[in-house]
DNA sequence: AATCGAAACAACCGCTTTCCG
DNA sequence: CCGGAAAGCGGTTGTTTCGAT
């Protein structure tokens, strides 16, 4: 039967957004919300597929999302619910509020499998190693650029893990869309029920917030300039992970179909 | 200053799930 | 109930940036 493609690839623009592209994408949700991402494009004015688009607004244009270092809280957090849901990305995003699943994969695939591997802990079944990885984990994917003869120079470095270094987040806009699930943000007292879902999940409203290099989307003014500091208190996060624990500890039996059912609670 | 490899992350791909007529 | 369309999800890749040499 054939499945047809989600879009036609003639013609559509690929690669990195422009600002112009944001913007329209932006203007366009604003103005009809989310949702008829396969004809959204064409409404839009954009050369793009509809998959595109909503990748673009669900992990970088939607209103609440908080961008910068993860904080150790969340990072502890996330490395819980790992254990907990394994790769259940979209789940785990769901209880870090501000936090976008591709996000919180790509954290854990560059920083935590190291950072676990370099503690001794296998990142998948979390449980401990036979011994502490000491040496640089192989690369997941073969790089183009990389040749064997160049690699012995980096096996004397230290492990990613252990130098700490310090993510500065690419630039970063936050506009103030009239988006629902956005009107309520609260300071850092609000706590999250399991039956909220990730769209009711943002929370923290600050003073304070990341500014980007505007000249990069030159489209935004100061006044289009409206950030949320998205920061949960550790509280509130070691709230959420006990939460899903005692869910668990229910029963002992820490099976799929309690898993499924302590995820349909999460999506609820 | 130039080069190169590794790290980081945005974006893509394709499969699965859900929705709806 | 069935089939197709739409949306969601997780794995993978491409590109840019950064740091070491």
């Amino acid at each position: 039967m054939g499945r047809a493609p989600c879009c036609s690839k003639v013609g559509l623009h690929r690669g990195p957004w422009t600002p112009r592209e944001d913007a329209l994408l932006t203007k366009y949700i604003q103005a009809h919300g989310e949702g008829h991402w396969r004809s959204l494009p064409k409404n839009a004015g954009l050369l793009r597929c509809g998959k595109s688009c909503r990748l673009r607004w669900m992990n970088y244009l939607r209103p609440d999302i908080k961008r910068g270092n993860i904080t150790p809280d969340e990072d502890d957090l996330i490395i819980r619910m790992h254990s907990l849901l394994g790769n259940r990305w979209s789940l785990i995003a769901g209880r870090l509020p501000g936090r976008t699943d591709n996000e919180i994969k790509n954290y854990w695939n560059t920083h935590l499998v190291k950072r676990l591997r370099s503690q001794g802990t296998d990142p998948g079944t979390h449980k401990k190693l036979p011994e502490p990885v000491t040496r640089e984990v192989k690369r997941r994917r073969s790089n183009k650029n990389t040749s064997n003869k160049k690699q012995n120079k980096s096996k004397a470095k230290l492990l990613p893990a252990e130098k700490h270094k310090v993510h500065l987040p690419k630039p970063v806009r936050f506009t103030s869309l009239p988006l629902p699930g956005n009107d309520s943000f609260e300071s850092n007292t609000i706590t999250i029920s399991p039956s909220q879902g990730r769209d009711q999940g943002c929370f923290g409203t600050g003073d304070s917030f990341l500014v980007g290099d505007n000249d990069r989307y030159g489209l935004v003014n100061g006044s289009d300039l409206e950030c949320q500091s998205l920061v949960p208190t550790t509280n509130t996060l070691e709230k959420l992970y006990e939460e899903c624990l005692q869910l668990l500890e229910i029963d002992d039996c820490q099976d799929q179909v309690l898993l499924d059912s302590f995820a349909d609670s999460l999506l609820a």
